[in-house]
DNA sequence: TGATATAATATTGTTAACAATCCATCGATC
DNA sequence: GATCGATGGATTGTTAACAATATTATATCA
């Protein structure tokens, strides 16, 4: 017998990490709106079965970063000026609505640890990464939400933050690119692999 | 032969269906906090197939009303005390928004039209119907919302007041008192409004 | 050609069978 | 009797095969 058990586990990665490839796909602008994602395709190209594909873009539609149609599947979100308007609008309730709360409660230890976050995502963005600065922001007002103790308005933020961001990008681009040919999901998933050296 | 093949289609009920009965349920403390929801026991009950059941269980799950742990299964949701609070709260905000953004574009006939819908529900208590009085409720506030024209503020309105209910209910075993009435949309813009001051 | 019907393919939706996990019961040991 | 561990049954989780639907390609006719 070899020493070594031929590899049979190959098991791929959760449920929640192929959320995120896709999420950050998207908001990176590597899947464009309107892009169509196929169940197959994802599966294969993820290494994972195609029922945790569907679960995942159940969730994304969910959090509106993916439109679904019965029988004719998921494409990314194309949202409309007017939507886009509406969520805004609702990101400034929410926030308005944990600040207010916080504020009550505001202690200088809190207050401290705010500070801490506000100055790391400054630094970011000083030095140019503005990648790791959104990323920071996210979390700033997460950690906003989670100090304000309420957690239903934590989590609406946090679906509405990501939407944001999608819309953000979509509005830096729109002027100056016309529609186009759907893009080849794979090459735009790729550069995305983390940097798992295994 | 005989005049009747064999049972047809039998087609049982939609997701939808199947849904809107869990939640009534729920709401009807006919399912009191902590129930066990077995998937087969669900299926078999509304004659239709598990996997039905299993969307279903998650969508409730999403909107709170249940609770779902991975290979423990899903049982009717027991907010604690603070998990109430926090959605009263959420609520009080997501309706001074929608009510904000209303305001300024009521016209007499989108009055009219609201004050139609009172109007219906009004009977209704009356006549004693409180169940339907409750669905006519939860319908009103889904209109003004859609009304005020932002979507995304409308769904989550949808979830917390279904969430809403099934904690009244709650505290109305438990004795617990709420901290400040906050006069509802509905009787801040009911037409013979005698006892709200602006 | 252009429009419409029809067949072939591709994609999504469902389900029944299987696998994994949990949970209650029982039994042994101390 | 209490604790621990094994066992069997119940429950949830996964998947591969199948069904339904949509999409594309091809053919037919005015």
């Amino acid at each position: 017998m070899s020493a070594q058990i031929e590899t049979p586990a190959k098991t791929g990665p959760s449920e929640d990490e192929v959320l995120r490839q896709i999420e950050q796909a998207v908001l990176d602008h590597r899947l464009p709106p309107g892009t169509k994602l196929k169940e197959v395709q994802l599966a294969t190209l993820f290494g994972v079965k195609r029922g945790l594909i569907r679960k995942v873009l159940t969730r994304l539609a969910h959090s509106r970063l993916v439109d679904q149609t019965p029988n004719r599947g998921a494409t990314v979100a194309k949202p409309s000026v007017k939507e886009g308007q509406d969520l805004f609008a609702t990101r400034r309730v929410i926030e308005s609505a944990i600040l207010e709360t916080l504020i009550t409660q505001l202690d200088d230890h809190m207050l401290g640890h705010l500070r801490k976050l506000l100055a790391r995502e400054q630094k970011a963005y000083q030095r140019g990464d503005s990648e790791t600065a959104l990323a920071l922001s996210v979390d700033f007002h997460r950690q906003l939400a989670t100090l304000a103790g309420n957690g239903v308005l934590a989590e609406y933020l946090d679906d509405i933050k990501v939407m944001n961001r999608h819309l953000l990008h979509i509005e830096s681009k729109i002027q100056h690119k016309p529609e186009t040919r759907q893009p080849d999901l794979a090459t735009l998933l790729r550069p995305n692999s983390e940097q798992a050296p295994a």
